[in-house]
Parts: structure tokens; sequence; C-alpha cells
DNA sequence: ATATTTTCTACCGACAATATCAGTATTTAGAGC
DNA sequence: CCACTAAATACTGATATAAGTAATAGAAAATAT
């Protein structure tokens, strides 16, 4: 039950929207009295003292939720209060497990809710009906129905007749008489009609028919279904993207029950094809081939093809009219399509693909769906080859041991969702204090664990706590937190999944499918289909509360503990004996850091080194594998990629004001989709042939470039004698840390690449995609972790487009340039880095020949593996006789060079600047970094040449590389200590220990100072930009925003972000608030974690020290996303990791000049202007509190009302109160009113005093300073006559004189933009260094 | 032992002669906060020679006093009593600290009270400490133990009488000698008193997989059914020793939180 | 209101300290009608 | 059935945990006076 206490807390609140009514009551005929009444009223108020009712209604929580961001926006920051957040979850569970009672109960709750907090409360109750009125008889509903009717609390509407409509013609009861209304016209039957998912394709078609309806009453979408049999002729072209049919498509349902259908028979006699099969066990075999992980990933994948339908590759056959033979009996050899794709004549490839995406539609919906269940079946199917021969390999499998803790752990899981599910039943009583306890957690988290399948339970939770293996910086182990959280999270994820799948399923029940032989119908059908699902994806809005979450995570990890047991052997210290027996392969157990106790769950050293021996360290997240089609285009913000599935397009970094902006800008993003579906849909392939020397090296356990060796056990440096010095101690400790750090990171590391291998492994020959989505700033992301092309040189070097395209002769020049990047001569001209590689073509061809005979050339590369991969492409091309007829599948890259500048410097105008990050026309490519320390280096020797010992020292030791970190940061804001550090860590090798820091710390001045020099324009920019960001997060709002607690001692809170939109109209929230957590009870430990949904004070330090980056990010965003928009239109494939594009060789010529002209585009609007002009508008009557001097007229002025205001109130004046006046100027200036408008305007505030002051005149940088200066002489004076040896004490006196400063507030005025230098971004275009 | 030069020169050129006759004091440039400073200053320049003394008592012509502001200074100087090191090396030689009275409140803790937590096991471990004088200060006062207080009977002081040293407590350190595997003994009690209020049949599951089925064979029911923070050093040391005799106890006792620090 | 002490120090991808105790608020049980 | 009290339970906030403060500088936030 709903604690009542909530409950009656929200009753009892006051929401603000009523505070604005009272106020707008206050009529008053003069201007004079008006302000006598605000007295009064302000007296009556009284801020800051104990009136009841007043000032204890609201928490702090209370006060903040259901806020506008600003007026401009018309967004709320928070959708809806706490309580309904968590009563929509609630309800949402009560139905799924077909709690009616209680989901009355809880409508009984949310409806006064729904007033205050402006839900509709009908959406709500259709829910409810909507899963009652299936399992009800007629007259059960309408009794319902129009008993809540009767109440006065509900007001139904069309889909409530739509439910009830449904709920009688399924039962074959007469409906008709809730129809009359339609018929009659006093309503509109497309509202009624529109609910389709309540009544399903087959009743949706029923009422049209039975009704004589017309068909525009219908969904659009879902016209062409409703009509098959009346136009089957329909002209209407239907486009067809490759949209999912599900499993639950009539033609496949017989394939969704099961994965273990019996093998497909070998299709065809023989085996022509040679090397179009790959045999992935005698291929390049991985020593993790047990990593069952992949096992799962594979088997998923293999598993469907006996499922494929034999009629899908009678297609593939038909449509090539050439026999294929893919498959064979034997299960572990797989198609490699990507080589019977290559060996196709041209023409035919497109036959090919169209049958291929088709066959993989299947195997992407059962990849999204059936892969737990493909887990466990490999498991048991492992367990039983152990056991039928016999094996004693059965300890020695991970499979078959994970089999046993299935068994084991699977009961005990459905045990506990019994229990969940007769929690209410439970007589209190009979429970003892740990019982009770128990129980009484259980009631909380009983509604969803109830609704989830012990088998899949079991499975997620198995996975999810190999996965997390050695997170966390626990190298035997993870912190519980993370744990309990990923698990319950694979678990919502798949629940989720779960449930748009039934829906789906519910949709085309009863469907009459047998007209959907004929294509163009199935297509319509899937069509429908594909729609249906996007509504469905959009109107699932509730998710489980974060305490739930862990305390399921909790429950269920604390099962698998008590039953996963590993055996295990240790010597008994006294005998000496060696003893064997089985021990809980995990315990829970704390660690300390800096005195703070983390929660950890370590695996047991047994199963860690057996997983780590085996080469084997855990499982993947088998939901966000790259998917084998295209990924559902992106339409709404949480519509697009996986298609069984809510992905959301921005990572939301728990922040339910991110959430509200793109919700509310989900209609107007449509360049972004667009450039986020053309990375969405590129095809990749595997690299096969790096793969192989990547798995071979990968076998030795060696270290080889950035895989670093696979170490078996750390050993630690030999104990000092406890009584050595503490010193000595130390040291020991510090090393130990050290190699424990190392050790940690290696194996996370290899970890990491074992994924990347096995998951490419499992793709070999694949056809797939990366679907993407954008961090909070815009800049896009694949959504698949560990194996995309936005990892590592590892990664990337195993990718290939799928498509393949001949290179030509400008191609093959960029292919050579490419290589000599990935060398890193990349700040050559052109022509050089092509004669670099045309110089060592022997090497090319040699290494090619054999990469690991001859590797000494190609690891020297800066980026190795991408290098052999492109060396494998270009030797290939020189094996032909014609080298330009070569087809190359390789990405080739286009870096932007220091992209950061580029658009600062495009934005600043900057010409010096715009010439040193090549926006500016040059003949050859310019560095920055280069360019920056011969700055610095002059300006060292001049400093030399005067005296400066530091200066001296340095001056020969200033290389490209000792600034470049410093010169790439300064665009993230680095601080002075942050710089200090970098250059210190390159200058530690040139000076001894102790000068080096000094130095380093001399050196960052200058550094900073040559920046500042170089990009004037930009780091003016930069300033504006921080200030901005300052002020703003430092603003409040007074219609709505914290008066209520701005008593005499407390602060105002701030509450608004920086909120700013891309020029692609994406709307982009800081998120930095104040961080409060708290902690909660689970079973295992308590839990420290915040609540996603609070809105909290804004972290202004971080909002400025964030916003140019983040601003300057949301550009190059928007630059990439719009250069993948145009480089589609022009055919051309395309990717890009944020400021490296990638394209085929051929195409580079094309990409550039579309790149080129995008940025141009971009720039061609002043957007610095453009973001001034948005701000004053967002922020527009926004107070700051500001510091001005208190001789000042004004200041004068402020304190004379502050002393009247005081003996009128008779109590001090506050700001609350100031704040208050001013508001209530402000709604009668907005009134519309005339009468009212004049009256406001004769009013005089604090605020308005300050109104046509010049702000930065009362708080510039001179005022101040010479307030401090004239301080700081006399500082001097008084320092004058004292001796040496007080001096210290001396100077540590506190200064007793300040500047007599006054706190007020004054209207929010943003600083004007800084001036831009003469750049013209037009000249971009004979830039050819721009990107390379 | 100063090193900072500007003071040191303050206090040999002025300070120091201001001295009367015949004081004790002697200055040397030293960085007192390092711990190498003291080895130069007892083995190199032979200025402080006390000479080693066996453990079987307390050193008699050695004694370190001083009032220690930080905490984490005097739980160093309690961990250089259980590892015999430091100054401790010359014998268990006596430490007479003014600390502060929190600290003093956290260390001098009893077993089965509020406050009994891993430092104080430490103390009653290495060491016999005795509350010498403590300022009349009622928080602290009643967070002492009353048992301590009338065993000890320290000099309640008023604390308007010695202006700054109202937030101290003077107490006397005796070390005891012992033989105790400092890391594993660490481990035990710190995996233990991390859960300090939870009966050891399930808190002892902390120090290993299944680590209280094998302490279940080994251990008396009684001391089962007890909460960490009840138990005695004792007993403490008692369950330290079966958790040596397990063949299945972790490898690694010191492990950390290692946060990858990117470049 | 002013002075001293503490904190923090590069953006994003990628979030995470916990046990215990005292004191208060709220709920429940129980006795009585 | 209700109003009531006492006991039980739930919730909140504070505090300790580990254990050198220090390689540097300077502003802003937090806390103390």
């Amino acid at each position: 039950m709903l604690s009542t206490v909530a409950r009656k807390r929200i009753l009892n609140r006051r929401s603000p929207a009523v505070l604005v009514q009272a106020f707008k009551r206050t009529n008053v005929s003069s201007a004079s009295s008006l302000q006598n009444n605000l007295i009064e009223e302000l007296k009556h108020i009284s801020l800051g003292s104990k009136t009841p009712g007043r000032i204890n209604v609201k928490s702090d929580e209370e006060v903040h939720a259901n806020k506008w961001s600003t007026p401009y926006d018309g967004v709320f920051r928070q959708s809806h209060s706490k309580e309904v957040m968590r009563l929509w979850s609630l309800l949402d569970v009560c139905l799924d497990s077909s709690q009616f009672e209680r989901a009355e109960s809880i409508l009984t709750t949310l409806h006064p809710l729904s007033i205050e907090d402006n839900f509709s409360f009908v959406d709500d109750f259709n829910k409810y009906l909507n899963k009652f009125a299936p399992l009800a008889s007629p007259t059960e509903i309408e009794a319902v129905v129009a008993n809540w009717r009767s109440s006065g609390k509900l007001q139904t509407n069309a889909r409530t007749d739509a439910i009830i409509i449904n709920a009688l013609m399924t039962k074959n009861n007469p409906y008709e008489k809730y129809l009359l209304p339609y018929l009659s016209g006093r309503a509109d039957f497309r509202s009624l009609l529109r609910n389709v998912d309540v009544f399903g394709l087959q009743n949706l078609k029923l009422i049209v028919e039975q009704n004589n309806l017309d068909i525009k009453f219908v969904p659009a979408a879902y016209r062409d279904l409703i009509t098959i049999d009346n136009n089957v002729e329909d002209t209407n072209e239907v486009t067809h993207e490759t949209n999912i049919s599900s499993s639950s498509s009539p033609t496949t349902t017989s394939t969704t029950t099961t994965t273990t259908s019996p093998l497909l028979e070998p299709l065809m006699g023989s085996a022509d094809y040679e090397p179009a099969v790959l045999n992935k066990q005698n291929a390049e075999e991985l020593k993790s081939v047990d990593t069952f992980g992949m096992k799962v990933i594979r088997h998923t994948l293999l598993s469907l093809e006996p499922d494929l339908n034999s009629k899908l590759l009678e297609k593939f056959n038909e449509k090539l009219e050439e026999k294929l033979e893919f498959f064979t009996n034997d299960s572990e050899t797989q198609a490699n399509f990507f080589e019977v794709y290559k060996s196709l004549p041209l023409d035919k490839r497109d036959l090919f693909e169209e049958a291929l995406n088709e066959f993989n539609v299947e195997r992407q919906t059962a990849l999204e769906n059936k892969s737990i269940e493909a887990a466990q079946e490999k498991w048991k199917h492992e367990y039983e080859e152990i056991k039928k021969r016999g094996d004693l390999g059965m300890s020695k499998s991970l499979n078959a041991r994970l089999w046993g803790w299935f068994e084991q752990m699977m009961p005990l899981v459905r045990d506990e969702i019994e229990r969940c599910k007769n929690v209410d039943d439970i007589q209190i009583k009979t429970l003892k204090n740990e019982a009770f306890a128990q129980h009484s957690e259980r009631k909380k988290y009983a509604p969803y664990l109830r609704l989830l399948d012990p088998k899949k339970v079991t499975v997620i939770t198995i996975l999810e706590m190999l996965k997390n293996n050695s997170t966390g910086g626990i190298s035997e182990g993870m912190r519980t937190a993370r744990a309990v959280l990923s698990v319950s999270k694979a678990l919502e994820l798949e629940f989720r999944s779960e449930q748009i799948l039934n829906t789906e399923k519910n949709f085309v029940k009863n469907f009459d499918n047998s007209k959907l032989s004929n294509p163009k119908n199935l297509k319509k059908y899937s069509m429908s289909l594909s729609n249906f699902k996007n509504d469905v994806i959009s109107d699932m809005k509730v998710y489980w509360p974060q305490d739930i979450k862990v305390k399921i995570g909790s429950v269920l990890i604390s099962i698998l503990m008590h039953v996963a047991k590993v055996e295990v052997s240790g010597v008994d210290p006294s005998t000496k004996q060696l003893v064997r027996g089985e021990a809980p392969a995990f315990y829970h157990s704390f660690q300390y850091h800096n005195g703070a106790k983390i929660g950890i769950l370590k695996i047991h050293k047994v199963l860690s080194s057996q997983l780590s021996a085996d080469k084997l360290v855990g499982a993947v997240q088998p939901q966000s594998l790259p998917m084998l089609i295209q990924p559902r285009p992106w339409t709404s913000w949480n519509n697009g990629a996986y298609y069984y599935s809510q992905n959301q397009i921005i990572r939301l970094r728990d922040s339910p004001e991110q959430l509200a902006y793109i919700k509310a800008s989900s209609d107007k993003l449509d360049k972004v989709y667009d450039g986020l579906n053309v990375l969405g849909n590129t095809a990749w392939t595997v690299n096969e042939r790096v793969f192989k020397v990547m798995s071979k090296i990968w076998n030795t356990g060696d270290e080889f470039l950035d895989i670093p060796k696979a170490h078996e056990s750390l050993e630690l440096p030999e104990v000092p004698p406890r009584s050595s010095d503490p010193s000595v101690l130390n040291e020991w400790k510090i090393k130990v840390k050290a190699l424990q750090d190392k050790y940690a990171t290696d194996r996370s590391t290899r970890c990491d690449a074992n994924y990347k291998l096995e998951i490419a492994r499992a793709f070999l020959g694949e056809k797939f995609y990366f679907p993407h989505n954008l961090d909070f700033r815009g800049r896009a992301y694949p959504i698949s972790p560990n194996f995309n092309h936005m990892g590592s040189d590892l990664s990337r070097g195993l990718l290939l487009f799928w498509k393949g395209k001949e290179i030509g002769e400008e191609g093959l020049r960029w292919l050579k340039i490419h290589l000599a990047n990935l060398f890193g001569i990349d700040k050559a001209p052109l022509n050089e880095r092509e004669a670099f590689v045309n110089d060592n073509i022997e090497l090319v061809k040699r290494a090619a020949e054999d990469p690991m005979a001859n590797q000494e050339w190609w690891t020297k590369a800066d980026k190795p593996w991408q290098a052999l991969a492109t060396i494998i492409d270009l030797a290939d091309a020189l094996k032909l006789p014609d080298p330009t007829k070569h087809i190359s599948h390789q990405p080739v890259h286009q870096d932007g060079t220091c992209n950061g500048l580029q658009h600062y410097a495009a934005l600043g105008g900057d010409v010096e600047g715009a010439t040193q990050v090549n926006l500016a026309p040059s003949d050859k490519p310019q560095d920055v970094y280069t360019h920056v320390a011969k700055l610095v280096r002059a300006k060292l020797e001049e400093a030399a040449a005067n005296g400066d010992e530091n200066a001296r020292m340095l001056k020969d030791n200033i290389k490209r590389k000792v600034v470049k970190q410093t010169v790439m940061t300064n665009v993230y804001g680095v601080t002075q200590v942050g710089a200090t550090n970098q250059i210190h860590k390159q200058l530690q090798n040139v000076f001894s220990e102790d000068q080096s820091y000094k130095l380093s710390v001399y050196l960052t001045k200058v550094v900073f100072a040559s920046m500042r020099e170089l990009f004037e324009g930009a780091h003016l920019i930069q300033d504006w930009l921080a200030i901005c960001a300052k002020m703003i997060s430092k603003s409040v709002r007074i219609d709505i925003d914290s008066y209520e607690e701005m008593g005499p001692k407390k602060k105002p809170s701030f509450m608004a972000s920086v909120i700013w939109t891309t020029p692609l109209d994406l709307p982009i929230v800081q998120p930095y608030r104040a961080i409060v957590k708290k902690q909660i009870q689970t079973n295992l430990q308590t839990v420290f974690i915040q609540d996603p949904y609070e809105l909290h004070q804004v972290d202004a330090r971080k909002q400025m020290a964030a916003f140019p980056p983040n601003f300057i990010h949301s550009l190059d965003a928007s630059h990439m996303l719009l250069s993948a928009s145009s480089c589609s239109k022009k055919g051309l494939e395309f990717a890009a990791v944020h400021d490296s594009y990638w394209t085929h060789a051929c195409d580079v010529g094309e990409m550039s000049e579309s790149l080129r002209e995008t940025f141009i585009e971009l720039h061609q609007v002043d957007l610095i202007a453009r973001l001034k002009d948005e701000f004053d508008e967002r922020y527009k009557g926004f107070l700051q509190l500001i510091e001005i001097p208190y001789k000042s007229e004004v200041g004068k002025k402020i304190l004379a009302m502050r002393k009247e205001l005081t003996s009128q109130l008779g109590r001090p004046v506050t700001l609350g109160d100031e704040v208050y006046l001013e508001r209530q100027r402000q709604l009668l200036l907005n009134s519309g009113d005339e009468n009212k408008i004049a009256k406001g305007e004769s009013m005089v505030t604090t605020v308005s005093l300050l109104e046509n002051e010049d702000l930065k005149d009362l708080t510039s940088a001179q005022a101040m300073k010479s307030m401090k200066n004239s301080l700081a002489e006399e500082l001097e004076e008084s320092l004058e006559n004292t001796n040496e040896y007080e001096e210290e004490e001396e100077l540590k006196k506190p200064v007793k004189k300040s500047a007599q400063k006054l706190k007020v507030f004054a209207p929010l005025r943003l600083p004007d933009i800084p001036p831009k230098g003469d750049f013209d971004v037009n000249d971009l275009r004979n830039s050819k260094y721009f990107f390379s | 032992m100063e090193d900072r030069k500007a003071y040191y020169n303050y206090l040999h050129d002025i300070y120091f002669p201001q001295l009367p006759e015949g004081h004790n004091f002697d200055l040397q440039l030293k960085n007192p906060y390092t711990w190498t400073d003291y080895i130069h200053l007892t083995d190199g320049t032979r200025v402080l020679d006390p000479g080693y003394q066996t453990r079987d008592k307390l050193h008699s012509n050695f004694l370190f006093t001083g009032l220690i502001h930080n905490e984490a200074l005097v739980m160093q100087f309690l961990s250089c009593m259980a590892n015999q090191n430091w100054l401790q090396r010359f014998g268990n030689v006596k430490m007479l600290l003014w600390i502060p009275n929190s600290s003093a409140v956290k260390i001098m803790a009893r077993p089965d009270t509020r406050e009994r937590a891993k430092c104080s096991v430490v103390r009653e471990t290495f060491c016999d400490a005795k509350l010498i004088a403590t300022p009349d200060d009622e928080k602290s006062l009643k967070s002492f133990n009353n048992n301590l207080l009338s065993n000890d009977d320290p000099i309640i002081f008023n604390p308007k009488s010695f202006s700054k040293a109202s937030k101290y407590t003077l107490i006397e350190f005796n070390p005891k000698d012992h033989d105790l595997d400092a890391f594993a003994w660490d481990y035990v009690v710190k995996q233990l008193m991390a859960s300090r209020n939870t009966p050891l049949d399930k808190s002892l599951n902390h120090l290993g997989p299944a680590a209280a089925d094998f302490f279940v064979t080994k251990i008396p029911l009684n001391l089962l059914g007890k909460v960490p923070k009840n138990l005695t050093s004792e007993e403490f040391k008692f369950l330290l020793e079966v958790f040596q005799s397990w063949p299945f106890k972790p490898d690694s006792l010191l492990e950390t939180v290692s946060f990858g620090k990117e470049m």
C-alpha cells in the first residue's frame, strides 16, 4: 500500500500555482496603497518567521518540484512529483500482475494528485481498465466505469469507449450503444479508432467493416492493412525500409517458441564456395574459445540458422539464380556472408543483400529477444555433453558450472517470486524479527519482482555478476552498489523488451493472415507493425524506482551467492596438507578508501583465476550488440536503435530537466535524427585478416602493442620486516599499491580487448550496424559497447566498411596518405605523406604478406592495427595490374586539427589562430602545437636574455610534446595547476625532481600567455561563455524559485542551469547540480545512491567550468551530424568519431568538400550572437545577486529604501521581501491589463532601482581593483616595519579593513559579446588541410 | 626539530638565547614530520642515543612526549608500537601525549561501548594506556566509559585554566611486547569491525568465502553469538589464531580499491 | 557581516561509501466502550 | 466502531571509518567567529 503519509504530504502541499493565484487577487486602487497592501501582506506572510502553514509546509524538494525551467521554454524541469512517478510505476506493475484491487486503490490515491500535478487522470484509469476488461465480464466493466464516473472523479474519453467496445466485441456482446455518440457526430470517430493498440488489428478491421465506417477514420499507418481485402490492387507504393517484422509475424510464429529446433539439414550437395564458408573452429581459434559470453552470442546467431525459414533460403537462391550453400550441419560452421558478397559479381550484389537483410531481420529479432534463453541452453548443452562423455572436466568447464548454479538458483528464485506474489497474504504476527524485516522489505519490491520469469532472472543475474568481475578498481570482484544496480537494470531492460513483444503479439492476435502471402500485403503488414511498435514504445514512460532496483538486485545476488560454489584447495597451515573443499564463489566484504568504507563482492580467487586463465572474463550484455540490420531509425526522442527496447536518443545524466527538454523538442529534431540515422545505417564487417593476426598474438598471452601481458597472479615485492622504519614500510605500501593498480588495469584492458575480439569473432563475415545515440551535448556514440569504431586502435583496426568501392587514382593516393597519418606523419604536406608510403612500398608489401613474420615495421606505427589493416588493403590494390581498380573497404580518416580550436577560431575570427588550425588556406598544414612551442620558446629566449634563470634553463627544452597536452586541454578549461602537472610530467625526465616542478609552474604561465595571444578572440569568447554560465547559474527566477526560503539567514537557492540549443535545434541542458545521495537498505548492505528524479541546486562551479567546452562540443557535434547527412545524400559511406570523419578512400575528396561546406554553413550565422539572444530571451526576468559599492548613488537609494521598508514592516527587511515585491511588480507589468501595468510601472523596488543602472560600472573590475589596491597599499605599509622573524606571522594577520559592499538583487544582464576578429569563414573553402 | 630555515634561525638566534640557564633543549635542523629525520637524529649524529632495552619492561631512560593535534599521527604512533619500529625500536618507549579529546575517547574506548572501534582494539592490543588528565568537558567526559574514569582516575582540570589545552587529553601509552602477524591481525580486526554490531556468525563471513562455516567448528558457541564491538583484544587474538589456521583464507589480505586515474 | 578554513583544480563517453546510533515522526496494537 | 495511549517501527541526520598534511597556487565555497 502507498504510505498514507506520503499522500497526506502531497495533499498538504500548497502548489505554487495556488500561491500565484492568491497574489494575483491583490487588487488595489492606487500605487501607494498598492505598496501598502503589499507590505501588509508581507507582514502577514512574515517571511522567515514561523507562521503555521506557511514556512513549514514545504520541504525543499516539494518546493522545487513541478517548476518550469524558464517561462520562455515552457518546459517542466521535472515532469511530475516523485510521488506521482512512484505511483505510476506501481500502477503499471500491479496491472501487469493483474492486482486490480490494489490498482484501484492506487487510482484512488492518484486522483487528487492529478488535479494538483496537472496530469490527466483518465489516462491512468484507462490503463487500468484496459488491463481489467479482458478478464472481466461486460457487466463488471460497465459497473466499474459507472462507479468511478458517479464518484465524480472520472470523465471518460474516447479511449475509455474504445476499451469497453473492444471488450464487448471480444466477448461477442453488442457494443453499438457505445458507438452512438460517434455515429451521431457528437464525437469524432478518429479519436476512437486512434486506439489501435486497444482494438488490435482484427477488431479494428471488424469495427470498420461491421459499421461501414469511412476508412479515413483509421490512422493512416493502418489503413492499408485494414483494407487488404478490399483493394489488393492498391497501387500505393509502400516505401519500405528494413522494417523488422517480428517473430510474432504470422509467417514465423512457430519459430518463436523454441531455440532448440533441429539443426538445418544441409541444403545442397556440393560446397563449391569453399572460401565463402568460414569454419570458425579451424580458423584462427581463440584460446578463449570457451568464453561463454561469446558462445552466447554465437549460439544465438547460430541457433537462428536452423530456424531459418526454408522459404527465405529459397528466395535467396531464387534471387541469385545460382545455388549457394551457406550452411552445413556443423553447428560451429557459419556462413561468411562477407566473402560470399565479395565473390559475387557486382550486378548480383544488390539481390544478395536484399535477401541477406530479410534473413537478418529474423536473426535480429531473435538476437534481441532470445539471447537470454540461448545462454541458458548453451550452459545446459555443454553440461550434458560433458556428462555424456563422462568427462572429468566438469569442474573445468565454466558453462557446465554455470548450469549447475542455474539449476540450484532457479528454484530459489522461483520461490522468491512466489513469495512476492503471496506477500499480501502473510500473517504478520506469525513472523519473528528477522523474518518480519525480510517480509517488510519484500513488500516493497514484490510488485516488481513478481512480474519476472525466474529462468530469465537467474540467467541475467549470473551473466551480470560475471560481467562485473574486475570492475570498479577491484581486481577480483566488484562494488556491491554497481552489482546490484547492473543486475536490476538488466532485468528491467529485459522486462521491457518482453512487454513490447507481448503488446505486439496482442496486437496481431486473431488477425486473419491468410492474405499475407501476397508480398505487398506482407510489406504493409510489417509497416503497420513497425508503426505500432513506435507508438507503444513512445508510450512507455514509467520506470522502476531506483531504491526498488537496488533491493531487487541485492535479493537476487544474495540468492546467487548462496548457491554458487566452486571447488577450492588450500594448504592447512598446521598439517601442511593439501585440503580440498567447496566454497562459495562470491562473498561479501569491505574495503576502505581514505576511511570511506566500500562494500565489495569478491569473486573467489579460484573462479577468478579460472576466468583469467581460460582467458574468459565474462559475458556480454546481449541486448546491446551490434545489429544485423539497419537500426530502427530515430523518429522521436525515445524511438530508434534497437527494435525491442526503448532507447533514448540522449544519454541522460539522471537529470529530469534534460529529459523534459528532449521530450519537449522531440518533433523538431529531424536534422539530428537524419544525421544519427546515417551513422546507424553504415554497414560494417570484420577485417578477417587483421583478426587472424590479432588472435594469433592474443593466444601467446604476451604483451603486444596495447595488449598487456596476461598476468597469472600478482607478485608482490618482499615484505620488509615489520620493525623497519615507517618510511620503508610506507614505500613498500606505495609500491604494492602501484603494482596492484597496474595489475587491475592490465587485467581490465585485457578483459576489454578480449570482449572486443570475441564480439568481432562472433560477427566475422557478418554485415552489421552500430546504432547510435548522443551524449547530452549532442555528440554521437555507438550504443553497443566494447566493440565499435570509436574504441581503441585495436577495434578500429578490425572494422571495415561492408560496402566496397573502386579506389581510383585519387583514392589510392588518399589511402597512402591515410597510412602515413597512421604512422604519425600527419603534419607534413600531403605529397610528402604520400611519398613516405611510396618510399616504404616494399615494407608495405612484405608486411601484408606475412604480418607476423614482418612485424618490425607496422608495429612501429602510431596506430599499428589500423596501419596493418591499411597496409593489407594497399597491398591488395598493388597486386592488381591496375591498382586503381581495387575494391576497397578500408575506412579512410580525415581528422580535424584541434577541432575545438577550429570552432573557437571561427567564432572569434582570429586570423592567426585560424591559420594555425588550418581554417585559412595554406600550402602546408599548420601544427598548433609546434607553433605554440615556437611562441613559448621565443618568450623564454627573451626572458632569458633579461636574466631570468628559469627561462634560461627551459628555453632549449621546449618540444612540441611538452606543450601539446596543455594546448589541447586548454579548450577544456584546464587550470594552472592541472596544466602544471601535465607539463611536469613531460619535464620530469629532463630535469631533476626538485627543479622540475618549479620550472613547470613557470612554464605553464608562459604557455598560457602564448595561447592567449594566439587565440585572442577565442579566449575572449571562452571567457564570455564562462561568465554567462556563472551569472546564469547564480541567478534566480523571482516568480517561482526560492523566495520562500530566503529568510534572514538562508541564502537564495539557485536553480537555473545553463540551457541552449544547438544549430540543429537540439536543446542542451547542463546537468551539473548538487548531488544528494541517500543510503538505501538492501539485503547485502546499504547502498548509497541518488534519486534521479530530484532536482537540486545547480553546481555553479561546474556549470561555469564545463560550459565553454560543452558549447564547443555541441557545435562540433552539429557539424558532424550535418556532414553525415550531407555525405549520405551524396551516396558516401560515413562514420565519425567526434572530429574524425571516415569514408572510402575514393570519396575523401568529396567528403572533405562536404564537411567544409557544412562548417561554413554552420558558422555563417554569428553563433555567439545567436546564443546571446537565446540567453536573453530564456533568462528574461531573472535576478542576479550582486555586490555594489555602499557609497554609489544607487547604493544610497537602496539603503534608504530598505530603511523605509524596515520601518514599515516592523522588522528588518530581507532579500526575500525585496524579491517578493519585485515579483508583484513583474506580475502587474505582465498582466496585460493597462491599469495594472500602469501600477506596475509606478512601483519602485530595490530591483527596479537598478534597472537602468549600468551594472558594469558598479561591479566593474576597476572599481573593485581600485579598492583592493588601496587596501594592498595599506597592507604593505603595515608590513614595512616588521622584522624578518615575525614576517610569517604578520603576513597571516587578517586585513582589518574591507570594502563596504551591499548585496542586492539586480536584473540579470549578460555582458556584451566580445568583438569578432577579421577572419572570414568562407576562406575555409580553399583550405585543403582543414581536415586531413 | 625544525627545518624551516627562517623559523629555525629565529629559534636559534633569538629564542634559545632567552631560555633559562642550564636548559636541556637541543635544536636540530630537521623535519619532525619526516620519519627518516629521526633515524639521522638517533643514528648518524648521535644527538640522541637512548640505547636498546629489552621488551619485558618499559624503557627506563627514554620518554616521548608531545601535543599531537593530528589524529592520523597518533594512529601512526600506535602502529609504530605495534610494529616496534621508529622510536619503538629502542624498546618499549613510553609515550606521553596530549591528543584531541575526540581522539582520546575513541582510542580509550572499552569493549561493549558505543565508541568501541578498531583503534581502541589497537590500543588495547599493543599497549597499556592510561588516562592522565582531561578537561572538564561535558561532552567528552560523558563519552568516556565510567569504568575507565574510575580506574584511571584522571585529573579533570578546568578547561579555562589552560585556554589552549581545553581540547586535549593527556594519555600515557606504555607499549607491550607481542608476536602477532600485523597484516593478518589488521585484516581480521578491520573486516570484523566493519560491521561491529553484527554477531560473529554473520560478520565472520566478511573474512573470506564461508569463513563462518570454518570458525563455527573452532570457536565456542558463546563467542559466536557476540558482536565484534564487544570483543576484547584477547578474543581478537584468538580469532586471529583460528583465522590463520584456516586453509582457505584469502591470499591477499591488503587489497585496495584502485581508482584508474587516466593520463 | 566578516574572517578563516577547506576545497578543488579538463569536457565527454561512464555514477555511486557504509554501519550504527540517537532522536523524532509515524504507525500499529491494544484495551476499553 | 471510534478515540485514545503506549509501544513499535520507520525515518533522518550525524558520526566514525583510515591514518602522515604538505611537490605547487589561487580562487571560491563553506564554515567559524
